[in-house]
DNA sequence: GTCATGCGTGAAAGTTATTTCCGGGATTCG
DNA sequence: CGAATCCCGGAAATAACTTTCACGCATGAC
């Protein structure tokens, strides 16, 4: 399959030009003839207008014939004008990705939609990278194991966190462990007192000092059980009846984005990672437990229209 | 002279995709034929490789028509298959320059922790840029208007979109809109026929097909109100009821990691651009409110052992 | 079970773009 | 001043791309 792509690339002895394209102009400028470098000149100086143009259309623009422009794409290093475009678009691409990522500024109140969406795309993937960075893959370990281990595993979580704590719950379920998720933080703290040692309590809480996560993982740590905190703030007083920290990463927030969305993100990357360790070690019963609750929703489903 | 070039690009109004194109192969190739998607996949797999190839090659190269490679550029969104191979180049170019090729291995049973986390971060990424990429922000324009003027907002979704729905919800609720996530689905239904037009309802639903999601949406939409579907099948049944539609990834699943995991990143970036375009439009109300919220809950911390 | 319908598909015709060829005309050197 | 050279663009020839059309397969209805 592939090779058939590869013989063409050897075939091509001479690779034309990546991105010297402007300093090949320059260099064989001299060289040319009049009209040769009327084509040149327009093609270094606009790559991507010139990529969009035919033979014709670039011969009209720069007042030369069709000719002259493949002349000129020979001379440059290519076998053709074909070729020459295909560099050109290349080249344009290049130099637009180039002047992308200046993405790094806030969200403004006045900014356009589409910088919004890659603002906020570009906050996310970082906050990504460095909860991953940041992350401690040993306490990881553990939280897997004691997890895997559990006969119950509690899950404390207010506000938004509270939506990481029932996802979390929502998944280790589907691969048959006992897990729950409590967002009342009164049911939470008489469900705490029902653990005993073997089984794992986790809270979780960005600012590491809600109370009402706080609150029923003292008890479960009280009573025995293993018991983990995520949170934004590894000193904070969440951390002291924690067996297991797990960090998420603190990232900076704005005005019209609050803390409450970057911390989810990098929440639920630490939450899935917990998940998938725990299905790694018990994926003898975890893969037919994932695929029956696929099967078992199939015909909520309706047909699908196209294949 | 210029101005034949700026014609051509003002002339094209709706520029394709730039290097969007390996999301885009992703989210539409469960709408694409059998043949279709060969080509699609040798597109997407060695853009590079592709970029060489005349229409004719590349129909050898997939075993198709020269016909089908045509149908594959136009459902991809460029006129032909000329523009597709220049956008090839570019992409080809793009990712020759840029450091990261895409180590895109899949999270296997026996990885150690470390590279579970690793893998889980960088696959999100990618997703988050995916969905960025392949998000329709004239779309996304329309429905914050619409969410903006609306009365009151209804947000459908069962199983893991039903956190996302009860997110959003959360965030508009705080910024002083009348918002509801729904998960229950004859509770949804008995709420749908109480929307009228000016009042928007959005339905999320990853496979496009989930009944429970479709069926307020549709009330809904007969109903008058503005109709909003989240889903990574533009074409699916959920669409006909939806005046809007914006497309999540549709990301590469594993046994390990099922389809809900991405997808969910994927909605939430959707759902937070849709608030944050919210906020903005409302800025004085909504800057004062989300202030007035994080007030209310700071009694809620414990004092910080820490500045 | 049979027929009708629609859809995916590739072969081939048709169109456009690219390359090659050729002769006019300008420039330069003898 | 004349001749040789070579640049240059028009137009034919070729290659690439697009469109049309008809066949065959599958799906659903009767």
């Amino acid at each position: 399959m592939t090779q058939s792509v590869k013989e063409i690339f050897s075939g091509g002895d001479a690779p034309p030009a990546p991105a010297a394209l402007a300093a090949k102009v320059r260099t064989l400028a001299p060289t040319m003839t009049r009209s040769m470098q009327l084509v040149a000149e327009a093609v270094a100086g606009d790559p991507a207008g010139c990529a969009a143009l035919t033979v014709t259309g670039l011969a009209e623009l720069t007042g030369t014939s069709e000719a002259t422009v493949v002349r000129t794409a020979r001379l440059l290093g290519y076998p053709g004008y074909r070729d020459l475009r295909l560099a050109l678009a290349g080249l344009a691409a290049q130099q637009e990705s180039g002047r992308a990522p200046a993405v790094t500024a806030d969200i403004a109140v006045d900014d356009p939609i589409a910088d919004v969406v890659a603002k906020l795309a570009y906050d996310e993937q970082q906050t990504l990278a460095d909860t991953a960075a940041g992350l401690d893959t040993v306490q990881l370990g553990a939280v897997v194991s004691a997890a895997t281990a559990a006969r119950r595993i509690d899950i404390y979580g207010v506000g938004a966190s509270s939506l990481v704590g029932l996802d979390l719950a929502q998944k280790l379920l589907r691969i048959g462990l006992i897990a729950h998720a409590h967002t009342d933080p009164h049911l939470a703290v008489t469900n705490a007192v029902q653990l005993r040692p073997g089984d794992v309590a986790i809270a979780i809480t960005h600012s590491g000092s809600t109370g009402d996560a706080i609150e029923p993982l003292r008890v479960a740590f009280d009573r025995g059980a293993t018991t983990v905190a995520i949170t934004g703030r590894p000193d904070a007083p969440v951390s002291q009846y924690a067996d297991h920290v797990l960090t998420t990463s603190t990232a900076r927030e704005s005005e019209l984005r609050p803390a409450a969305m970057s911390s989810r993100t990098s929440q639920l990357l630490v939450v899935d990672c917990l998940f998938i360790g725990v299905a790694q070690r018990t994926y003898e019963t975890a893969a037919p437990a994932l695929s029956a609750s696929y099967e078992a929703l199939a015909h909520r489903h309706s047909p699908r229209n196209t294949r």
